[in-house]
DNA sequence: CTTTGTGAAGTAATTCACAGCC
DNA sequence: GGCTGTGAATTACTTCACAAAG
């Protein structure tokens, strides 16, 4: 009800998904919209759809439903669209590379400004327009450019040593790529996306459902 | 308890992490390990842990704990280690690549046996060994190749058109990184990342934790 | 009418806590 | 003693169903 309430973890990760899907519907020019109309583009029940939103106060209308431009307004403010977030790409193999080539700031207000990875020089060189440093600079170059948070693209064997580092200079948080489970202060949030533990979910869904 | 149960989702998904925990100890050497032991390395909660090998049936012994050979043999076949499962990477963009580049097999028996890419020849050509063929050849290649589920890499726009194709083949899953949220026929199954999404939500989870 | 916002009910997942076995 | 496997309790999440508002 009010924004002093606990947002469930599970709503709080849908949220940039309700962005992504309103920034579409206001693209295609919809001026209202309701939850039934959202629920079938998202594929999410109409009802999780109204309780998500109504931890945020009153957003809608009775009778009426929601008003784009409002609601467009309101998660550009609430996930921080205003100012761009500062990320620092560490390890720039075939994932990391990935990564800078797409520019996340197009769509989405978050912008690689630094990379690392063991094969570049130690003074650095460009790649895709991002300066890309050897490790040994972390500290000083994460600070320089203003980092808030790491992608870790590493391989398993330096992750943790990274991770520590990281935890020195109170990095914020750390998309963990690496299939380590990361020991982290309290205070740093981690978001572990293991791609072959995806993969092999979804084998085992399918091989485990003769349906 | 018996294998009949219905694996509750939460279970589902943490199997592949099970998984590859128990392969680190076992190439540790250990032989046998409690719960509170994978506990501390996953930091799952042990009755977590406990309760999830209890829809298996009986994996460990009281008082001593798991066999470590013998849950990496459960585990192996349970998510079905024997025969390497062929996958289709559709869309050699940036992330494409890195997956082509990034060979599953060695650790998890999962194998990309051809690609797609709207900008590869009909005649097709080879990128890091596997064969990678104009779209206009999936139904002829997906089929000669005998992929069972694929990896859609493609952008937004050509999404739902490429899963309409694979659905009509009656490819049995995909794995979406597309932001599209896909319409398939129930018997296929979709899983869908979106990292993006991940790290807004981590943006957001940072922002919001004044701790 | 339509559609929200939300108590109440229903489901799913986690964790406690301990009997039972090694 | 140590540690599993599991009923019971708890917590989290979803969905139903409807009063209230436009």
């Amino acid at each position: 009800m009010s924004k002093e309430n606990k947002i469930p973890q599970a709503t709080t990760k849908r949220l940039p998904l309700y962005y992504r899907f309103i920034q579409n519907f206001a693209n295609d020019g919809k001026t209202r919209i309701s939850s039934k109309e959202l629920s079938e583009a998202m594929k999410i029940d109409p009802a999780t759809i109204r309780r998500d939103f109504s931890y945020f106060g009153t957003l809608g209308k009775k009778g009426y439903g929601y008003d784009v431009q409002n609601l467009l307004a309101f998660f550009s403010d609430t996930l921080n669209q205003a100012e761009a977030t500062k990320v620092a790409l560490i390890g720039v193999g075939n994932l990391g590379n990935a990564f800078l080539k797409y520019n996340f700031r197009k769509n989405h207000n978050t912008q690689i400004v630094v990379a690392f990875d063991s094969k570049a020089p130690l003074e650095g060189n460009i790649v895709s327009d991002i300066p890309v440093y050897h490790p040994d600079r972390l500290e000083e170059m994460y600070e320089k450019y203003g980092a808030e948070l790491a992608i870790l693209t590493v391989s398993s064997r330096s992750a943790q040593a990274m991770a520590d580092r990281l935890a020195k200079m109170n990095a914020k948080g750390i998309m963990n790529f690496t299939p380590i489970r990361l020991t982290v202060p309290e205070s740093m949030k981690v978001m572990n996306i293991d791609l072959s533990v995806e993969l092999q979910a979804l084998i085992y869904l399918i091989r485990n459902s003769e349906h």
